[in-house]
DNA sequence: GGAGATAACATTGGATCAAATCATAACGGA
DNA sequence: TCCGTTATGATTTGATCCAATGTTATCTCC
């Protein structure tokens, strides 16, 4: 996320970011004891830089830390990640519509390339890249409606659900039609239509709710 | 916000909260500099635990750590605060379309109580206590919008801005609007309008926006 | 054989220390 | 007098140590 690029960073930032990316590629399993004295080793840094590192992990939210207890990755349930999910279409639908009247045939074209990107990449069966690329263009839609911390807000919990669907593994039936939602919306941010607009992204959000409660066990 | 009740809080854990209380309360001001061995002096504790809190406060995004430079509160600009509040107003909004239907009469109720509540306070003359009321009606709305992850990004967003506000100084004259708009929006909840609920929250939100702005020097 | 107490082990938590880095002040030369 | 350099002090950073706590395995007694 907002990680300082300015300068050389700390051993503590370093493993930071290291163990991050680690959460949330899926090298390590929500739910996974994160003991000092095992990641200092392995990343090469002593136990002091790993306890701020996880510290900072635990401010974010990415991490649980219990008193005397140690470190876990946080753990992902249903209802957390039904309620990011249901959270991220809300911030896009109000993203996209403050962002109509902000809109440029130049904004559109990013948009528009991005998507065909995406058609590009599931065409070629690289579904990484195209994931990425599915998350650049939700990205850019949030970011055109010109609130940061909404996009803040946006992104962390894209990750955090990502990193939950990797572990469910992905519905391969969506890839197209998600390429067809894309170029919908992109016409609908072409005419202005907010209506329209909206109903696209609400419809994705049930399609891929559905998919992801098809792949949880229910509820504890 | 989520700090563990459960056991007995490490110092870590103490100072982690202390200094959050220290900035959303006004004792310490954006920008100021937090030195771990001022800071471990004055708590009672020693360096360490402070190390862990700050970068568990820069996790949290009220503390900035520059690398070998230390850690400062973190600044509140113009377009920080009115992106923070443009989403909550967002926050808010969605939250009670999503509410509605599943309003109660005791939810409505307590509601109204709160409404009451501060009012009460307002007539007393007890600043604070309407603030705080005023804080867990809007809480409260976010709640019944069944969202837990809205809820706690839409409280950290209030107390950031209301620590901002603290600096600037409130707008007295809003109060007494303010108590009618909540009376106005519990009426429209009852008839289940989520439209005039809608634009009684973006009129609130124009409102308090003019307000900030008003308030602050404009962005350099 | 099973349950509870006890002991051995592993891990976290807090403190202290030395080195690295940054900020500030003093100094010298143009 | 002003600018660049150097030296001093303050602060962060990383490492290591010991105590406190939690966990696990072992042993004893019923």
């Amino acid at each position: 996320m907002g990680e300082p690029l300015d300068v050389a960073e700390n051993s503590a930032d370093q493993a930071t970011r290291l163990i991050r990316e680690a959460i949330l590629s899926g090298q390590i399993s929500p739910g996974e004891r994160l003991k000092t004295a095992e990641l200092a080793q392995r990343l090469g840094f002593s136990t002091m830089p790993l306890r701020e590192a996880l510290r900072k992990l635990e401010g974010e939210g990415l991490v649980e830390i219990e008193p005397n207890r140690g470190a876990t990755v946080r753990k992902l349930d249903r209802a957390y990640i039904s309620d990011l999910f249901e959270l991220n279409t809300d911030l896009r639908i109000c993203a996209v519509k403050r962002a109509i009247p902000l809109l440029t045939l130049e904004r559109i074209r990013s948009l528009e390339a991005l998507a065909q990107e995406y058609r590009d990449h599931i065409a070629g069966g690289q579904d990484l890249e195209a994931i990425r690329v599915n998350r650049d263009f939700n990205a850019k839609l949030v970011e055109f409606g010109g609130n940061r911390e909404a996009l803040r807000v946006f992104l962390r919990g894209w990750d955090i659900i990502f990193a939950f669907r990797r572990g469910y593994g992905y519905g391969t039936g969506r890839r197209r039609v998600m390429a067809e939602e894309m170029q919908l919306l992109i016409e609908a941010l072409r005419r202005h239509d907010a209506v329209a607009a909206e109903a696209i992204l609400r419809m994705q959000n049930a399609a891929m709710m559905e998919d992801l409660v098809s792949r949880i066990a229910p509820e504890v």
